[in-house]
Order: structure tokens, then C-alpha cells, then sequence
DNA sequence: TTGAAAGCGCTAACAG
DNA sequence: CTGTTAGCGCTTTCAA
């Protein structure tokens, strides 16, 4: 017998199967005798309640399926974080998958999990399609977390693109920078971007900005990242018209290991932050061991608020109204790699 | 009707459930007007199969279980790669857990992954208790790997401590190193301080080995890491008897950060590797980026071998006999903190 | 080939 | 308080 069922812990314990279960879900209304008869059973025959039978029958499984974008990228770990801490709280279990950042398994890694018929699904930083994403919703209480989707019918809970771009302007303005070049390594950072200008607006008539977006930001060669950062910062195409200069300060965005600017900015010739300052938006890897400053939404709340938004809505806390939007406010982590102006500039 | 059933895509179809069942599942015993009629029917009704009450009533669930011990640590996403290569090739589905570094917690974790009757569970880097292990291993497949685990019951899949240590000492003594410190750090690594010792015994008469414990890695303070190495280096106690002078390379073992033997070598106001060479053992985050050279298992590799023990035995390939110990070989990456040993030395 | 019947292990009313 | 009775949605003999 590889595994005792609830009918043999009634065998042995002299009583029937609903009294088992009864017991097993700690329910108040069963004597104290029989109580402990049953325990003692249930030890004896090493019985583990099957989750998957209890699931079926009860009609809720008391489980929330997280989908990780990426296991590679700290950032998911720290949502992982909160939302581990919100679902202790509320006494819920976990069960993850990722789709190793590739859209189509993690496609069907939603797929596997909707199949299970969880109580209710996360998923961080899903490349979901919208469709796809609706039709799921329909018959799962989903919440989508660190990304913006374009969906009605699950709940999002993000970052605020406006806060983190103005805290990091705020940054390297109180530091003395006035002119700033923006970064864009992936060109998919569009509202990061305007909140960058917008930011540097309200910077006050001395402030300058420049954009530069840099598609294939891997390449190293000639026409790579090294090129044409150089090329900004030399005042080249990409500086800005009317500046008084070239840009003493880079916020990079869409990094994609935290140290693709910096080493792009060293394989330049800059040295950081003696002649420019750089911070990164985000949380990749690598840039807490390359002592890179970084400014991004504070992944751990993230977490929490988004089990939090599921919760409610699962429970029903929430009427299944529209779906919530729930921003985050921005964490500058001031490292090595920001620092005054140099004297000249 | 949130979630169409069996039933209801068969009175759709205008047939049995049974036969939808056997459609649902590919049989090749099929009419094709009928499969296509219960094809058409299912997308209609937007049916997806319940994979709980399949995995009930069929007694497999085609799902293998994983522990991560840390999401933190990128080990743990590489040897998951490995893992779903492997799970992919033998359509296997994965579906995680992580007791998020605390014993506690990965305790619970891994029951709930037993009470849900998974066809088998992988414990990548788990500090579970053998005889937790044994009890679990008594009703489930379990493979566990990257670490070296006491019972007989489940199959192992771990790096191969004396190759590392043989290939680290390899790649100093051929930078032309002779006198190595091993450090310890969180001393917890007998086996690796063995094997650096044999290796450096078979290193020849002119190597000269030394080995440092420090329990308290992460104190900076005095009588801390920096402190401790500083002396070690200066040849005071820690320091080999009888040696010509001062190690001029550092093997590192339970860097938690892959950082720490860096920040302290850099703290003691050590150059590296113009003046000592640092060879970091394990996969920890930022050695990457910190541009650390690191030696230790293929990680990806791991993940494969251990999802394929996993796969034997469930399927019977390998007849419930004892458990396989599989060993993988050493990785070393050479970054930037080795060198030839300084002109003097 | 197809359909009917019997569970998988558990929960959830309901009647004693 | 306790036991009985139905299922949850699916797979799987076994006949037809």
C-alpha cells in the first residue's frame, strides 16, 4: 500500500471516511476521543491527504499558480519574495512555472497551469498575448504583475514609469547634472521615455535632454553601443540641439545584464562616474555585484500587492468589478557608479 | 458554464464521453469524422481537459515536481534549464517550488508537492533532512541534485568536488602559482578542502598549500574577513609552515555573493590579480558580472542528468535498484581576477 | 470502433 | 456529533 487513503485511516481508527475528513480539515465539531483516535490512524499509516482528489471534490485547491517570466533575472525572485510573503499570510500555497523567457513555452506554461484548475494565477512579466490573455481570464481569477497589458479583465499591478524616471532625475540633478541622455537598449521603453522628458522638464530652463535608442544594443562592433554612445556624449547625432554640452549623466533603460551601458561607456573611454554618471532602470543581474546605482519599482511590494489584488478578488473581496490598477512606487539604489559632474562640465 | 467538461463536449459531438476521452488523448483508434466532430466541438466550447481529475482517475499525472532551494541564486535557474531541456525532450511537464533558503519552509514545500502525487520530484540543493528524504522517497521517485544527500533511496546528480578542486589548482599552478590558500567561508566544505590538498599534493614538491576556515564570512569589522585574509596573505597564522612566502592565489568555497573573497582581497588592499589571483568554486550571483573567474559543476548539465535518473526510474528503465550516484564534470571560467603571480613572488 | 459502468480519493450536504 | 449519500471530471476495463 504506497499510499493509505482516507477510508484505510477510517478502518484502523474504528470510524467512517467523513470523520477522517472531518479531522484532517480540523474541524471543531468532532470529539476529542475520536480526534485523537483518527490523528494517531493517520500517523500510524504515514497518510498524507491527496491534493489533487481534494481539489477535485472541493471545488478549490487552496493553490496559486505564479508564472516567472524568467528564473535568470533577480527581478522575478523578488516578486517570487512577495508574493511568498502575502501568500503565507493568507495561509495560500504556491505553485510555479516559467516559460524561460521564450513566448511560446511560457505560453504553454500558462496553459499547464490553467489545466490544473488553481484557485487563481500570477503571472510576472508575462509576453502574453492580449487574446490569449482574456480568453484565460474568462474562467481564472488572474493578476498580472510588472507589465502592462492591455486587458480589462485581470488585475495589473506595476510600476510607476512617471515616479521612477523623475526619482532618477531628481537623483543626478541634486548631484549637479543638468544635462542627461536617455538610454534606450531595447527601444520597447517608450513610457519610460516620455516620463524621462516630462521629468526633465520640470527640471528647471538649465536642464537638457537627449534620447538615444539603440535597438541592437549586444553589438559591440563598429555602428554597436560604444559607438554611438560615444557619438552622444561627444555631442554628436543624438545630443541634443542647443545643449551647452555633451551629457554628464546617462539613465540606461532595458538593460539587459545591468552592465551592458557601463561597459559600453568604459569601452568608450568615459570613465564612471569621474566623467559620466549612469543609472540603470531596472533590477537585471549583475548590477548589485557591479556596483551599478539603479532605480526601479520595489519588487518585493510588487509581489505582495499582487497576491494581495488575487486575494481579494478570489475571496471575493473584491466584486468581480473592473480590474484593479495598482502602481508601485519607485526604490533608487544608490551605488558606485553616480556621482557629481566632473569640474569642467 | 465556466469550465465545459468531458460530458459536455461529448452531447455537443453527439457522442460518448468515452470517446471524447480517447480523442482528448490522441488514440489512434478513432473514426476521423468522429474526431473531427469532437475536435470541433471542444474549440467551440473552448474545453480544456481538467488535469487534476485526469491525473486522479489515470493514477500518472506526466508532471515531475521541483524543489529550486533559492530562486536567488542563479545555480538554481541554470541546473532548471537543464531540467526543462530534459522534461521538454520527454514531455514532461515541471511544475516549481522553492523553500526560499529557509529549512523550515522547504520542508512544507516539499510536502505540498508530495500531496499532489506528482509522477516524481526533483530537490535541487535541498538542506532537507535524510530521513525526511527516506519517508518522502517511500511513496515518490525522487531524484535530488547538487547536493551530496545520506540515503539510498533516491538518486543523486552532484558536481565532482576533487575534478573542481583539480581544475582550479590546474589553472593557477599553469599561470605559474605556486603557493594557494583555500578559504573557506562558510565551512561547510570539508570534501572541497580535501580534494584542493590532494590536488595540490599531486602539484609537485614547490606547491604549497595553505587552508583558511573563516565561519563569519559576511563580518567586515576587525577580526573579519578582510582582517583575517590580510594576515593569512602576510604569511601570520593561517599562514603554511615552512612555505617560501606568502600565497599569491586564493581558491574561494561558499562565497555566498561570489563577491565577498573579492570586496575583502580588494579591502586588504590586495590588487587582484596583479597582486593575488582569486578563483571563486560554485555559481553564485554576481561572479558574473564582477568579472570573478569561477570553477564548479556545469549546472545545466546537472539539470539534464538528474531529470533523466528522474525519467529512468520512473519509467522502470533502471529497476527500483539502488540509488545511481552520478557525477558531472568541472566548469571553470576564466574571467578577470587570475593571473600570472606578481614578477617578485 | 463505440458505449456503459466502475471507480480514482476526497468533500459536502443531509439525515440520524 | 456521526454516518450515509452523492458526486467532482476523467480514465479504463469490459461488452456490445
Amino acid at each position: 500500500m504506497p499510499h493509505p487513503t482516507l477510508e484505510d485511516v477510517a478502518a484502523r481508527a474504528g470510524v467512517s471516511r467523513a470523520l477522517v475528513s472531518l479531522v484532517m480539515r480540523g474541524s471543531p465539531k468532532v470529539g476529542e476521543e475520536r480526534r485523537a483516535a483518527v490523528l494517531a490512524a493517520a500517523r500510524e499509516l504515514g497518510y498524507r491527504p491527496n491534493a489533487m482528489a481534494r481539489g477535485l471534490a472541493a471545488g478549490r485547491t487552496g493553490i496559486v499558480g505564479v508564472l516567472l517570466a524568467d528564473l535568470h533575472q533577480p527581478l522575478y525572485a523578488r516578486i517570487h519574495d512577495g508574493l511568498a510573503d502575502e501568500a503565507a499570510r493568507r495561509d495560500v500555497r504556491l505553485l510555479l512555472t516559467t516559460g524561460r523567457g521564450r513566448p511560446a513555452l511560457e505560453r504553454a506554461a500558462v496553459e499547464d497551469l490553467l489545466d490544473l484548475r488553481l484557485d487563481g494565477l500570477v503571472l510576472a512579466g508575462p509576453r502574453i498575448a492580449a487574446a490569449d490573455l482574456d480568453r484565460a481570464a474568462a474562467g481564472c481569477a488572474i493578476t498580472v504583475v510588472g507589465r502592462a497589458v492591455r486587458s480589462d479583465r485581470v488585475d495589473r499591478v506595476t510600476g510607476d514609469a512617471a515616479a521612477e524616471a523623475a526619482q532618477a532625475v531628481a537623483h543626478l540633478t541634486a548631484l549637479g547634472h543638468r544635462r542627461i541622455a536617455c538610454l534606450d537598449l531595447d527601444g520597447r521603453s517608450a513610457s519610460l521615455r516620455r516620463a524621462f522628458l516630462a521629468a526633465m522638464d520640470g527640471a528647471g530652463p538649465s536642464a537638457h535632454a537627449s534620447v538615444l535608442t539603440v535597438p541592437d544594443a549586444l553589438s559591440t562592433g563598429p555602428g554597436g553601443l560604444p559607438d554611438a554612445l560615444g557619438n552622444a556624449l561627444d555631442g554628436g547625432p543624438g545630443g541634443p540641439p542647443g545643449a551647452t554640452g555633451p551629457p554628464t549623466a546617462v539613465l540606461a533603460l532595458g538593460d539587459p545584464g545591468g552592465t551592458a551601458a557601463l561597459a559600453a561607456l568604459l569601452r568608450a573611454g568615459r570613465r564612471v562616474p569621474e566623467d559620466v554618471s549612469l543609472v540603470v532602470h531596472g533590477d537585471p543581474p549583475g548590477a548589485g555585484a557591479a556596483g551599478v546605482t539603479t532605480v526601479g519599482p520595489d519588487a518585493r511590494e510588487l509581489g505582495r500587492l499582487a497576491m494581495g489584488a488575487l486575494m481579494d478578488r478570489i475571496r471575493g473581496g473584491v466584486p468581480g468589478g473592473p480590474a484593479q490598477r495598482i502602481g508601485v512606487a519607485p526604490v533608487l539604489t544608490e551605488r558606485a557608479t553616480t556621482a557629481p559632474p566632473p569640474a569642467g562640465a
